[in-house]
DNA sequence: GTCGTTGCATAACCCATGTTAAGGCGATCT
DNA sequence: AGATCGCCTTAACATGGGTTATGCAACGAC
């Protein structure tokens, strides 16, 4: 069972093999691919479909006249950008890739069949929908009141499990695969104050950094150093995580 | 018609009298009052109920383990504390008002009933609740990337908006009932630098703040002063609004 | 190969904002 | 009337993080 998005909702709830299937099915239908630094969306365009991160990293962003940048949220795969937002008329923000992602685009006729037919696939919808605004709000209080170490630890945490819930870490290790400027964008800081804090990140050996790959050799102690408390996640079924090759 | 609710999604959506009559129904029970900072719900309860705020203002809130706290939104009249919440275990943060509050605890079975009877009501809640979750995400472009000048403009723009769409705004006034510590827990700022940003709209002439009463004398150049683009709030029904003594 | 490009690292300097401290003023209590 | 309290204001000083600039390594294009 590869679907990210399955793997992710059974965090929260069991799931039969009927409602499985049809989130099997959705996944597989209206596949797009695109490679680094596209957009999958943009501010000001209708959404007409909703769209299922499958591979790949992808970010919610906005930019200023001026040009700064600001990333507004990490889309993993298993992600879903925006559940019924074409309830609104436009869209405010643009949504974009940060590495070669695969998608599927799902129209909005088959998320209300859904609706109707599976109840137990649409309340896992929404607690992921939830989560996500609850993420949306852990990022306020970062911005508002850590300072750059804590807001870069607490940041690598929440990717961690996050990356964690839908199977891709191995062990303490996963990719991150975003550049030192994407870095400084989601967490308004400077490039160069991001170099220094991963510095001293890895000078008090709360994470390795090399290349795409992160480590972390002591969760408990970054977690500690960010002042992060997991709660906001709600995933719900704790205990054994598995791993990428499991 | 006095419910700020109804008044808000009327800019969403025309509803027919039976759709206004469940929503002053719904309003009128489990009504429950709150003096000036009070909890509603706290960080750890199991959410029962959905709030709707009748009178007063309230915010979302959380603390971190040193004191530091972090507003995370402003709660007006007419706003839903977290629509559906009940999908989640426990709750991730707090609600406490900032002013005497007038509050109605709808309860969940309340709001399946109209779920499957009022669809177009349904679908306004909808809206309500992805407009919150806009007014999030702009909240992040601000505390990442705009300066207290700009961030204090932006969200003065906000809430004056939000204000006028449930008719609490006289012409270019309306009251602002914080003080600048709880502007400064939301900005990110300290209470000194919220004094500081203050004074320099006020002597841009951008503001006029006596007591609890905002005056915005010219609203468009408040609006550039803080890059404020109203889109995120998706008020469709542009043109005419009504002030709360029409 | 070598030329551009992109990302990482580091240094010197600067400024927006934080910190600490003190005083003022209006409301409320006694 | 005096005392207390919450909130606003201002000043002097400190600092976290921004800015600008430069070098260097990896990589792809041709």
């Amino acid at each position: 069972m590869n679907n990210p998005l399955i793997r992710k909702l059974q965090q929260f709830t069991k799931l039969s093999s009927d409602e499985r299937q049809v989130l099997e099915q959705v996944a597989a239908e209206g596949v797009r691919q695109l490679g680094t630094r596209e957009d999958i969306i943009r501010e000001g365009d209708k959404p007409q479909a909703l769209n299922l991160i499958l591979s790949g990293w992808a970010c919610r962003y906005k930019h200023l006249e001026d040009g700064r940048r600001q990333i507004i949220a990490f889309f993993l795969p298993g992600d879903l950008c925006d559940n019924h937002v074409f309830v609104l008329r436009e869209m405010d923000h643009s949504v974009g890739t940060l590495t070669p992602v695969t998608f599927a685009q799902i129209p909005r006729r088959r998320i209300d069949e859904i609706t109707l037919e599976y109840p137990r696939v649409t309340q896992a919808l929404w607690w992921e929908s939830l989560v996500n605004t609850a993420i949306q709000r852990e990022w306020t209080v970062s911005l508002g009141q850590r300072d750059a170490l804590e807001r870069m630890a607490h940041l690598l945490c929440e990717l961690f499990l996050r990356l964690r819930s839908v199977g891709l870490t191995q062990e303490n290790r996963c990719e991150l695969p975003l550049t030192q400027s994407e870095l400084a964008d989601a967490m308004g800081l400077s490039t160069v104050h991001v170099n220094r804090t991963l510095q001293e990140l890895r000078a008090a050996n709360l994470i390795v950094l090399k290349g795409r790959t992160l480590t972390i050799p002591d969760l408990d102690a970054l977690q500690s150093a960010g002042q992060f408390n997991p709660n906001y996640l709600h995933l719900e079924h704790e205990g054994r995580h598995l791993d990428a090759n499991e």
